[in-house]
DNA sequence: CTGAAAGCGCTAACAT
DNA sequence: ATGTTAGCGCTTTCAG
């Protein structure tokens, strides 16, 4: 069931099959009808590998993220999937394990099995994306920029939604802040420290101390002793996934969450909304951000050029229950 | 910088540097050093479109989910990838969007660029399944069984875990129940409406009403005026996701968890414990079926058979806050 | 408008 | 032990 049984049950050639398969008009009709009807009757489809080898692509590309339990990578991952489908594209995952020293073999694998690379890879050192970007072209960046090679790059602008959850607890009168971090070699816990920077530049009388955190459930948790125990009143926190471990610690230990302590999350998950009182965090349009990636990965397939500026995206603050005014 | 670049520049025919890419020991030592030397040197990588072609095999399989935005799919990906990451398979993902008649073709599709294909199909009708189960194999079902042709199939016993949970309430001295239904034609709700009629049988002196809901958080929501009047007080809900949408909707209009209505999910997320009160559930050990789902692929790719028993998974019960006596 | 033939990059049987 | 050759399934020049 290949071209050629095609071909001969139609008593043509392979190369007029081919045409046909692929709507080359100069066919006279008659024979192309001849040729669909023999491809349905074998129920022909051509081999996408044959054609992959011939064409010189997959129609394939691949995506590469350090963990798909992760809620953020799993909408990129689901956008990207759904935006590519439309234009007949489909999705490779490359899942790193958060290892980062895999990031890079992976990437370069895909690269080669697909037709373009989305690259989610948060730990990887300047100096190896450097390394590496070239030689993925085309590559789309999620959340890291280059600085050698010219790289579409989609970035969150996390620096900038902590900077406004940080306003927005000072506005609430909290003078005593503390940011539970992400982890140590997390981009974007890096960004959210450079944000805080500047917050501290603009507001030298509050308070703003750091204490080591995670990403995850468990380190939030785990933290809570440390959160309460530091005398801030305001606490921002890396994600909501470490949020909601705080706040589950806290209530096990009596804190009040707004009354007590206020909290604050990022990324806006899913339940964001429905934790208990619902989480104040920074909303990242996520879906977007997968349905940018693959107009920014067609662009460089379809015109062959890179030229394509970093994509800021300004999270979106949403107000929530757990934080309230400090207490008096 | 294919392989005849790496020949050329080794002095040797294309055939020997296959040879040495693929471990061939028959090669002599100093030609192979040689080989690699130049390989190295060239970067060179086996292209894997021309060795998929020449070995009648992708190293690829795929898997067709319906909603990737589902975390019970999110989890059998995740648990998918990284089994067959491990045995250097990678994954291709097909997303159908919950359009059941988009299902058969995506794994058509899915199925010519991969070894193998891993189905949940959750809407598509048992007889469109048995056509389409012969023609993809290797296949893996996922909460699904064929009848004509033997497939693996992993099934989570949704039936059974429903039965616990409504006898959990029966216990803590609930008369009147609800069910509320998942989507009309998924399977996994046909499955526990089922258990629920073995449920009836078992005790004849309860009450049980169907009200109908849906496997989102908002049909959870929008059910909480149907299940505040309707009198029952214990609420089964299809599965986690709509019980928090409930919960929620319930929680707004004043009504108590678990003190004026006992309520219980199904699937036990990752956040179905910190909900408030936290989620009473049946868990799925979900990554335990995308691991499995690889294994019984794997089996069927290596051993050509696909004589492989349907694997039923019993859900574990998760007594949390959500149900609690009847109020007297 | 169609067929013959080359070629995509690789592996493997065959011959030496 | 290595090179030559065929072939995986397809597309696409090139002749005719």
């Amino acid at each position: 069931m290949g071209i050629a049984d095609v071909a001969s049950m139609a008593g043509v050639s392979h190369a007029t099959v081919s045409r046909v398969m692929n709507g080359n008009t100069t066919v006279d009709a008659d024979i192309a009808a001849r040729v669909r009807a023999a491809a349905s009757e074998l129920k022909y489809k051509p081999n996408p590998v044959g054609r992959s080898l011939a064409l010189g692509k997959t129609d394939t590309i691949g995506i590469v993220v350090p963990d798909l339990s992760n809620p953020t990578f799993q909408a990129i991952l689901r956008g990207l999937s759904i935006a590519a489908a439309r234009d007949g594209y489909r999705v490779l995952i490359a899942d790193s394990s958060e290892v980062s020293s895999e990031e890079a073999i992976l990437a370069g694998e895909a690269r080669r099995r697909c037709d373009g690379v989305v690259l989610c890879a948060p730990r990887m050192s300047d100096a190896d994306l450097e390394e590496l970007a070239p030689t993925l072209y085309p590559l789309v960046l999620i959340n890291r920029t280059t600085e050698s090679v010219p790289t579409p790059s989609l970035v969150v602008d996390y620096g900038q939604g902590i900077q406004e959850l940080a306003a927005h607890l000072v506005e609430l009168g909290h003078r005593k802040l503390a940011y539970l971090t992400g982890p140590d070699r997390s981009a974007s816990n890096v960004q959210r420290l450079r944000g805080l920077e500047k917050f501290t530049a603009e507001f030298p009388d509050v308070e703003l101390q750091f204490i080591p955190g995670g990403n995850t459930f468990d380190a939030g948790f785990e933290s809570s002793d440390a959160v309460a125990a530091c005398g801030a009143t305001g606490i921002l926190v890396f994600n909501d996934v470490a949020a909601m471990g705080l706040l589950s610690g806290l209530s096990e230990r009596g804190i009040r969450v707004p009354e007590d302590l206020s909290l604050t999350g990022f990324d806006d998950m899913p339940f964001a909304r429905y934790t208990m009182p619902p989480l104040t965090t920074a909303a990242v349009p996520i879906s977007d951000l997968g349905d940018l990636a693959w107009r920014r990965m067609r662009e460089q397939i379809q015109t062959n050029d890179a030229a394509s500026p970093t994509n800021y995206f300004p999270p979106r603050i949403e107000l929530r229950g757990s934080t309230g005014p400090v207490k008096a």
